[in-house]
DNA sequence: AAGATTAGTGATTCATCAATCAGTCAACCT
DNA sequence: AGGTTGACTGATTGATGAATCACTAATCTT
C-alpha cells in the first residue's frame, strides 16, 4: 500500500518535472501531452490518471515553481543578517534561476495566460513573495521598505528576461 | 494603382492590428488564423496573401510594437529637460501600457518563445530601447547611468506584469 | 492459488488548424 | 464590349492533439 503510494507519487512528480521541461522549452500551448509523456517515460493517456486536464498539470507545475522560490526565500529571511538580507535574497534568486531556469520560464509564460485559475496561481505566488520580502525588509529596518521591495521584484523580473533572451547586457551596471 | 496600394496597405495593417489583439487575448500558439481573419473582417486564407506564415505575422506585429515604444521614447528624449527625463520616460511608457496594452502583452509572450527569428526581434527591441535610454541618461548627466538604465527597464518589466495580472500592489511604493 | 485491486497501454475519437487550390467577382483599360 | 488584372473567398487537405475507452499485466491480499 505505502509502496504503491510511493510509486504513484513518483510517477506524479515525474510527470510534473517532465511537464515543466517540455512546457518551458516548447511553450505551454504548443507543447503536447504526448511530449510530456515521452519525457516522463510513460504513455500519453496515463497522464490523465493524475491530472484531469492539461491545464491542471500546468497549475500543479506552477505551484511547484512558486514553492521553490518561497521556500528558498524563507530560509534566507530566517537566517540572514539585516545588512546581508537583500544581497542574500538576490543570490538565492540567481541560484534558482541557474538551477531551475525552466520553472522561471514557465512562470514567465503564465504571466500572460488569461485563464482565471492560472492567473490566481500567479497572483498568489507574487503576493506571497512580495509579503515575505516586504516584511523582512521592514524587520531589518531598511528604509523605504515598500520601494525597495518593488525594486527588488523589478530587478528579478528583468533578470528573468535577461536570462530568457540570453542578453546579459540587460543586467549590466 | 496608388488606390490599390492604399487598400492593400490598409488590409495589411488591419490584419496586423487584429493579430495583436487576438494573439494578446488568446495567446499566440492557441490563437488561430481564423480568429485573426474574423477580427480583421477578411477570410482566413487571405491572411496568407500578406504573410507567408503565422509566424511571419507575429514577427511583423512585434516590430510594430517595438516601433511604438522606440518612437515614443525618441520624442521624449529629444524634448525633455534633463531633470524631467526619467519622469517623462516613465510617463510615456505608462501611456503606452494604457493605450496599447495588447502590444505589451504580445511582447511579454514573445520573451519566452524560442524561435530564432522571434528572439532576434526581441533582442533588437530591447537593445535599441536600452541604448536610447542609456545615451539619454548620460547626456542628461545622470550619475550611475548604467544602473539607472537597468532599474528603469526593470521597473518597466514589473509594470507590465502588474498590468497583466491586474495586481496594482506590485507597483506600490 | 484464486480473486481483487492497481499500474499501465494501444487504439480510437472528434475536433481543430495552418496552409493550398481553384475559382468568383469587380474595376479598370482600350 | 471584351479582355486583363488584382482583390478576395469557399472548399479542402493533411496533420495533429486532448481526452476516452477498452483492455492487459502486475502486484497485493487472504
Amino acid at each position: 500500500m505505502s509502496k504503491n503510494e510511493t510509486r504513484s507519487a513518483n510517477r506524479k512528480s515525474d510527470i510534473i518535472s517532465a511537464a515543466i521541461e517540455v512546457f518551458a522549452e516548447t511553450g505551454y500551448f504548443r507543447a503536447t501531452t504526448a511530449q510530456v509523456a515521452e519525457r516522463a517515460k510513460i504513455s500519453q493517456p496515463y497522464i490523465f490518471r493524475f491530472f484531469s486536464t492539461k491545464e491542471a498539470l500546468l497549475l500543479t507545475a506552477l505551484e511547484v515553481s512558486w514553492t521553490r522560490i518561497i521556500d528558498s526565500f524563507r530560509k534566507v529571511v530566517e537566517s540572514a543578517s539585516p545588512e546581508q538580507l537583500e544581497t542574500d535574497l538576490i543570490r538565492a534568486y540567481e541560484e534558482i534561476l541557474n538551477t531551475y531556469q525552466n520553472e522561471v520560464l514557465l512562470q514567465m509564460q503564465a504571466q500572460t495566460i488569461r485563464e482565471d485559475s492560472i492567473r490566481e496561481a500567479m497572483r498568489g505566488g507574487f503576493r506571497e513573495v512580495r509579503r515575505m520580502v516586504l516584511d523582512a525588509f521592514r524587520a531589518a529596518g531598511i528604509p523605504n521598505a515598500e520601494e525597495r521591495t518593488m525594486l527588488f521584484l523589478a530587478r528579478g523580473m528583468l533578470c528573468n528576461i535577461s536570462a530568457a533572451l540570453l542578453m546579459p547586457e540587460l543586467m549590466e551596471t
